[in-house]
DNA sequence: ATGGCTTATTGTATAAGA
């Protein structure tokens, strides 16, 4: 099982992008973050004609997360039950056994400002809710976009960022937490080349320089790490025209 | 150098992203 995350900053800018990707790569999961559109603007149709049935949870303007799967969704879940968001951040489907969880999880703008406080909070609810969802579903994996760098190796300039939004010690605190509910980052399961990012700036030519941060991740339960087979990076719709500014990061999987 | 791009909005500037 081949699953994927990718955020599209605007889907309806990138849909051409999507349906070429899923094409090439056939995915039987893709997740998407930043979808920017009413479930009324969603274009189901056009995924149902390259074989994917799909999940959205939207809103305009911002935010908006997606399930796009070759396979049935069942036991779909929009948002956290008991955390009040007018963001739509939180998607999740059983799917093949597994449950799997799409996030966006808040930027947080600057350390200490609002959005970072709501980041934080954010972020504690989640590791609540995810405990359930793990309790409940032992094969698990969880898919997003984090806004977390969680280590200096998945940063292009540590000493730069040191202590900015991204990766200060508080986030990656809360990254740790959750990895210490049982989940496994599965790019670092394998082997993987230095700088390795997800997200490059659109500014200062960040993708040319390679000046990124690896802050879109696949986390995995204890259940799922053994029949993990790789994990990767596909930069490739990066280099496109009009690109998002993330790119696809992508998880090999044997099911049982 | 606190900017540099990109997106969406009922806009002709602002907010947000990371």
């Amino acid at each position: 099982m081949k699953l994927a995350t990718w955020n599209v900053n605007s889907l309806s800018v990138r849909i051409g992008h999507v349906i070429d990707w899923a094409r090439e790569h056939q995915p039987d999961v893709l997740c998407l973050q930043e979808t920017k559109q009413e479930d009324s603007k969603f274009p189901y149709d056009d995924l149902k004609d390259i074989g994917y049935e799909a999940i959205h949870s939207g809103q305009k303007t911002y935010n908006g997360v997606a399930i796009l799967s070759k396979h049935p969704m069942t036991n779909i879940q929009r948002n956290m039950p008991d955390f009040e968001d007018s963001h739509q951040r939180v998607i999740a489907a059983d799917i093949q056994g597994i449950r799997v969880i799409c996030a966006y999880i808040p930027n947080g703008q600057a350390v200490d400002s609002d959005k970072y406080i709501y980041k934080l909070n954010w972020l504690a609810a989640f590791n609540d809710w995810i405990k359930t969802q793990l309790a409940l579903h032992p094969k698990l994996v969880l898919l997003g976009d984090y806004n977390i760098a969680p280590e200096d190796r998945d940063c292009h300039d540590p000493a730069a960022w040191a202590g900015q939004v991204l990766v200060s010690p508080r986030e990656r605190q809360a990254f740790q937490d959750l990895l210490s509910l049982g989940l496994h980052d599965s790019f670092r399961l394998f082997e993987q080349p230095e700088k390795s990012y997800s997200w490059w700036d659109y500014r200062m030519l960040g993708f040319r320089r390679n000046f990124g941060l690896r802050i879109d991740h696949i986390l995995v339960s204890e259940a799922l790490k053994s029949g993990c087979k790789s994990a990767h990076i596909d930069r490739a719709p990066r280099k496109l025209e009009r690109p998002s500014d993330h790119t696809p990061v992508v998880l090999e999987l044997e099911v049982s």
